[in-house]
RNA sequence: GCGCCUAUAGCUCAAUCGGAUAGAGCAACGGCCUUCUAAGCCGUAGGUUGCAGGUUCGAGUCCUGCUGGGCGCGCCA
């Protein structure tokens, strides 16, 4: 598909967002929930007792909390009340507890530290996340908070000028992550790919082709000046002179064959890499909905139609022969050229215009996802949009930008040259490490800092490795589900819901108070758009879930302690494999 | 020089809108396999969160100033 069609973008259907009532009643009955709501319920009568004003309305916490001596969950509501109305935060918590309404879900309740007021599960309340995790299934963790809403992703849009490196993996897993996390949460999300076709990055590459198809190599001295000296220039020159055919995202071209026919070999040379890019992000299990080309903002006159209206706006000057934007009057340091003395426009004019289109197709919510090297464009294309008076908000779009990808091999740098020919391709650490262990490791830390991808250490198959790590524990629970059908005893869910209050270990206590947390860390990480989240998550539950399975023995011959436990770990195995599938990680049943 | 990002255990990194005693993995040391996968678990050791101030009940987190590192600062993209 193109970005021709004015009814874009067409969205083929990638996951069922389940919006039945029943989820949201098994959401109702997570223990944070039905905390939040006693305290309201405490807070509505200390209003009535006049001990805190009517007007206060604090939005408190309820949060998991990390110390077990500290309960299961605790609230900083009563520090919040402190200052409206001036009492002292502990005697606060105090007069809140006591008008805490009755809840067999909870156990005890404590004030500590400062005025928090630690709650104590019943083991049986806590349980409950066990049915609800295997009722929801795989929409446990989905929210509607997006409620429908379009956003797109822009993300990778590299262009065609050669393989993708490893700094394009980075954007393509913390991209389509980001993607998986706002469809989770509700958002109907297209991902779209925006490249350049026409522009003097690939004139060269057709210069390089066309040198490799005389039978020049980057050695010789009639070498085009900054060509690309990479192997992959001389395939396609092979495959140009075979009059190949080739099919990548709109572009379908048969080689002309013909050495002079330098438009050809462009159309052909740019069509081929992006089959090889389109390979090499199918096979890293990315798709996009849209592959935009920079190239039909021109044709399509809207480079010039956004021209027009910066000029009409008044927002533009002629100076030195170029045509100016004073971007400084929306928070850039300079203005910035738009229009060359040789009459070519600069990127950041088809940038703007492209943008622009976005908006126009309705997108209130943006997200683009690229390299820091490129943030300066960041302030430039927003300036461009404000200037355009269109109704833009200030600070649309949203960026993610991801720092810089540092390549080591038996410990020495490897250095990224796309000019060299000799730089770390996507498709090396994809067939070197693995799809799976690549995009964790691209995807489990934070955008903002550097990445050193450590070849060696991503190879080993190892415990080094946090992926075999959590993908491990979703293999044991199905291991045990394994035997519990060979011993001729198989899993029996009725039997199951009847005792799960036997789950009263610790393991298992601190191993179910996770599982109720992923709904609110998918929630977070979607909203501060942190994939690494997910990842940081993951190894926590399968470190939980490790320490339980090595406490506590599943396949006992009590059939009601066996079946709760086995509903425990199919819960755990439901959550992981969840997860997984928001970092768009495999989840395999052997290792 | 200016702008953006960053600084947390020996190493690689976490840390839920500002919450309690800053957590994992690797590396080190000591334990655990006639029992559901030892790619695992348990324990020990490891910290003035770069430095100096500020904001408040409370700061790794917010603000200011330093210092070190990365990236950018073109009528290139």
């Amino acid at each position: 598909m193109t970005n021709d069609d004015p009814s874009l973008p067409h969205r083929r259907p990638r996951r069922i967002v389940d919006h039945s009532p029943g989820r949201q009643d098994t959401a109702r009955i997570l223990m944070k929930d039905t905390i939040t709501s006693l305290l309201d319920q405490a807070l509505a009568t200390l209003k009535q007792q006049g001990i805190v004003p009517d007007d206060v309305h604090p939005t408190f916490k309820v949060e998991a909390t990390r110390d077990k001596a500290h309960g299961d969950y605790a609230s900083n509501l009563a520090m919040l009340l402190a200052k409206p109305s001036r009492r002292k935060p502990r005697e606060l918590a105090e007069a809140l507890i006591e008008a805490l309404p009755t809840s067999a879900a909870v156990e005890k309740v404590e004030i500590a530290g400062p005025g928090f007021i630690n709650f104590f599960a019943a083991t049986d309340a806590v349980a409950q996340i066990v049915p609800t995790v295997l009722d929801a299934g795989d929409s446990f963790g989905r929210s509607l908070a997006g409620a429908g809403e379009k956003v797109q992703v822009e993300f990778v849009s590299a262009n065609p000028t050669g393989p993708l490196h490893v700094g394009h993996g980075r954007g393509a897993a913390i991209g389509d992550c980001l993607c998986r996390l706002l469809e989770a949460t509700g958002f109907e999300v297209t991902r779209e790919f925006y490249y350049n076709d026409a522009g003097a990055q690939i004139t060269n590459l057709a210069l390089s082709v066309q040198a490799r198809i005389k039978g020049l190599t980057p050695e010789d001295d009639a070498w085009p000046e900054d060509g690309y000296r990479g192997d992959y220039i001389r395939d396609i020159a092979e495959s140009y002179l075979a009059g190949d055919t080739v099919d990548a995202d709109d572009q379908h071209v048969t080689a002309a064959a013909d050495p002079e026919d330098r438009e050809a070999i462009r159309r052909f040379a740019v069509a081929y890499l992006r089959r090889e890019q389109d390979l090499d992000l199918k096979a890293f299990g990315v798709e996009f909905d849209v592959y935009f080309l920079e190239s039909s903002l021109y044709r399509d006159g809207k480079v010039e139609e956004t021209v027009q209206r910066l000029v009409d706006r008044g927002h533009a000057y002629e100076e030195d022969g170029a045509l100016w934007l004073r971007t400084t009057d929306f928070g850039d340091d300079k203005d910035r050229v738009m229009r060359k003395r040789d009459g070519d426009y600069t990127y950041f004019v088809p940038d703007v215009a492209y943008h622009l289109d976005k908006w126009q197709r309705g997108f209130a919510r943006v997200v683009d996802e690229q390299g820091a090297d490129h943030h300066s464009t960041v302030t430039r294309v927003r300036a461009g949009l404000q200037a355009l008076e269109v109704g833009i908000p200030e600070g649309w779009p949203d960026y993610v930008l991801h720092q810089m990808v540092l390549v080591t091999r038996s410990g020495v740098e490897v250095k990224l040259s796309k000019r060299a020919g000799s730089y770390v391709t996507l498709r090396d650490l994809i067939d070197e490490v693995g799809r799976d262990a690549t995009r964790y490791f691209l995807a489990a830390r934070r955008a903002d800092s550097q990445l050193t991808f450590d070849i060696d250490l991503a190879r080993s198959r190892s415990n080094d490795n946090p992926v075999y790590y959590i993908q491990y524990a979703h293999a044991r629970v199905c291991s045990v589900m394994r035997k519990a059908d060979v011993d001729g005893r198989p899993f029996d869910l009725e039997l199951a819901r009847q005792h799960l209050a036997l789950l009263e270990e610790e393991q298992e206590k601190a191993l179910m108070n996770r599982l109720a947390r992923f709904p609110e860390v998918v929630a977070h990480a979607a909203a501060s758009r942190e994939p690494q989240q997910i990842a940081q998550y993951l190894q926590e539950l399968a470190a939980d879930f490790h320490t339980c399975y090595n406490a506590v023995k599943v396949m006992v011959d009590d059939d009601a302690l066996r079946n709760a436990r086995l509903a425990l770990g199919l819960a755990t195995r439901q959550v992981i494999r969840n997860g997984l599938d928001l970092l768009g990680v495999g989840a395999p049943e052997e290792m």
